[in-house]
DNA sequence: ACCCGTGTTCGCTG
DNA sequence: TCAGCGAACACGGG
């Protein structure tokens, strides 16, 4: 259920449950493994792993080892991480489970099997793949203004698509992005290279809010709106045919662009008609 | 039965 | 050569 906010409360999960901690024992379901690993080299060269603090860019997670190399995670669609005690049962769609030297158990679980988990050897994670393929993270070290506007000049594509682009700028995904953009006032359509300095900078503001939205909701163990039953916290996402809650005038619309839905306030998010060039 | 999906990658096209 | 775009991946849940 992950992006960047979503991995960042997992993160700090993960720093809580894993930094200082030994690998006792492991077990891997093959699945997801990032290039040149198999789930046997995995499993080994996690045997007896002391951690320190996970590192997060975007949506991608490293586990430093303390004698070098990282562990790598990404959640995918449907990745997810808990803690039980030792000895209770291992939970449904588990993939990686972390038998620690504090009778717990760190368990990784993925039911649509689009994660993926691997070995990262060398110091600086950050510059091995997939990390060296990341533009700048939109939480810890975001664009400025200027430099924002820039990368989205790099491309006439739409602008919500050109947001989900992990080499422009990482840890947007499908509902962050149509978020941001709602509260920016900018309709996911405009090309990315048509906006301008006053957009790019609501644009940020945008994203900065609709991150907030969801790390504040963190209760220090699980992510607290997925549960099942929960309230839909966002503005927009998921909400066709209800009433914008800013203007409270027009419906929230829903359609297709790149093959995911998208939401959007037609009075809010204009779309200006396109200029004919003769 | 059928459709949908908070992500990424691959292959085709112009 | 490469940006752009659609399909594919796997599988549970509504």
């Amino acid at each position: 259920m992950p992006e960047l906010p979503e991995v960042e409360l997992h993160r700090r999960h993960l720093e809580k449950w894993l930094a200082g901690r030994t690998v006792v024992d492991v077990e891997v379901r093959p699945a997801g493994l990032l290039d040149g690993n198999s789930a046997q080299s995995l499993k080994k060269r996690l045997k007896n792993v002391t951690f320190e603090k996970p590192v997060r860019v975007g949506k991608h997670i490293a586990v430093p080892s303390t004698k070098g190399g990282a562990l790598y995670l990404h959640l995918g669609m449907t990745g997810n991480f808990s803690r039980r005690k030792a000895g209770e049962p291992e939970p449904r769609f588990r993939a990686l489970s972390l038998f620690l030297d504090d009778d717990r158990v760190v368990d990784f679980t993925d039911a649509r099997r689009f994660g993926t988990m691997g070995w990262l050897a060398g110091d600086d994670v950050r510059a091995a793949p997939p990390f060296n393929a990341l533009g700048r993270d939109l939480l810890d070290d975001p664009p400025g203004p200027k430099e924002f506007l820039a990368l989205l000049s790099t491309t006439k594509r739409p602008v919500k698509i050109a947001l989900m682009e992990q080499s422009l700028v990482a840890g947007l995904g499908n509902i962050h992005a149509a978020e941001a953009l709602w509260r920016a006032k900018i309709h996911p359509e405009r090309p990315a290279n048509s906006l301008g300095v006053d957009e790019v900078k609501r644009l940020l503001t945008g994203i900065r809010q609709t991150f907030k939205l969801v790390l504040d909701d963190d209760d220090g163990e699980s992510l607290a709106y997925v549960e099942q039953g929960a309230v839909n916290p966002f503005k927009i996402y998921d909400r066709d045919g209800e009433k914008c809650p800013r203007c409270k005038r027009a419906t929230i619309g829903k359609f297709t662009q790149g093959g995911r839905s998208t939401y959007v306030c037609p009075v809010c998010q204009p779309l200006p008609k396109a200029r004919k060039r003769s």
